[in-house]
DNA sequence: AATTTTCTCCATCAAACGATGGAAACATGG
DNA sequence: CCATGTTTCCATCGTTTGATGGAGAAAATT
């Protein structure tokens, strides 16, 4: 069941899908109160106020971009979830690694506009922005790393929050991180990929194995 | 030898270090676009004369709020360098993340700064910013991952990053992650060291015994 | 073909932006 | 007490910002 934004955004030649793209990279790229309403009508090749008829004010167009975001990433760790569902620690985090770090690196936009929106504070509003935070309550759960949310010990959630931030660091960071490493784009998301597996598993599996923490799913 | 910039701000009572210090505060709340210079002159509570009197552009104050972080951080990485020389990997790492801990948490707006000038682009000019990019080598090196700045493996500078990474997004993100948490300021602290070892320490010394991939120094 | 609806642009607005010149307040040394 | 240099504020500049009304083009409907 599609929602009403994802319904106005079907046709991606349409004018609001095309102004919702050129929105999305320059949010992602500036900030919302670096991007002005004129950059993104001149990306588009329009007038302002043809962008003002189809979306409104600024901070709506914004507000959407979010939301689409907030509508793919639960699909997505849904997604991953019923893969990894029955699997061992040890593979579930691999999978998932591997799986969010695919995604997460073909919409580097969306993923840099969800970390700004929890980080940075807007001018005009206080609460704009939808929060990494209600991500890592699910992801914990859908890792197997907790039975439900309400259960998640601060201890739990912060390894999750570490697990979370280094991947959406990476991915936001690639433009300024991968010429520090000097690889090319595609030896960089495996590199990534492979610190991020060579610093987690070993700290989970180990804690499993020391004090049974978390709780598996089949046990 | 005090620099001078250090020497400018030498006197916390005088008009430009106040300036100096409201813009670093505001800065790291809103970043470099978010931020007006009346924001800062009313939080300093003059006129935006005045503060331009004293400072120039808003440009030459944002620069000048970065190369102070720069001059920071270079010392305390000097500093904590000449702490762990010598220990064992595992004690090196402990002892580092704790220092770096307790710093960046004392100073979470050059803290934040720092990331935000790595990450976001800013509208007026495409090089504003001191890269962390800078400091990844610089502390594989500390930490006696590498032996020197040019043999530093992409492997071995992405897990540096890694830690890198979260340390700064734990220290940058307290205000919305903390509540995620559910833990008071003290006790936030003690469950990010606790958690950036737990994920670090198996990872680095793992390695270390597997593959003797890393030199250590007093090899 | 005529009419209605949808769309796009031009012109423009008020408010906020970065920035400056000049007058007034202040301090300092003679 | 005055002269000189420093600091602070008021008023204002030109520009950019978010946002809108209305004219006309384009497309759809009748």
């Amino acid at each position: 069941m599609p929602t009403t934004l994802e319904k106005a955004l079907s046709n991606p030649d349409s004018m609001k899908a095309r102004i919702f793209s050129s929105a999305q990279k320059l949010f992602a790229e500036y900030g919302y109160d670096g991007t002005t309403t004129r950059m993104i009508a001149k990306d588009v090749g329009i007038d302002i106020s043809t962008l003002y008829y189809h979306w409104g004010e600024k901070r709506e167009l914004y507000m959407a971009v979010l939301e689409n975001f907030n509508n793919e990433i639960d699909r997505k760790l849904k997604e991953i979830e019923s893969i990894v569902r029955g699997k061992s620690l040890n593979t579930r985090l691999e999978v998932a690694i591997d799986a969010m770090c695919d995604y997460l690196f073909q919409n580097i936009d969306v993923t840099r506009l969800i970390l700004f929106s929890s980080f940075i504070r807007s001018r005009e509003t206080d609460d704009l922005g939808v929060a990494i935070s209600d991500y890592i309550s699910n992801i914990a759960v859908s890792m197997g790393l907790a039975m439900d949310k309400t259960s998640i010990t601060a201890t739990a959630k912060a390894r999750v929050m570490a697990m979370v931030l280094s991947l959406f660091s990476f991915a936001s960071g690639e433009q300024f991180l991968r010429p520090v490493l000097g690889v090319e784009q595609a030896h960089y998301m495996e590199i990534i990929k492979d610190t991020l597996k060579f610093i987690l598993i070993p700290a989970f599996t180990q804690e499993r194995q020391e004090k049974k923490e978390f709780t598996s799913p089949e046990a």
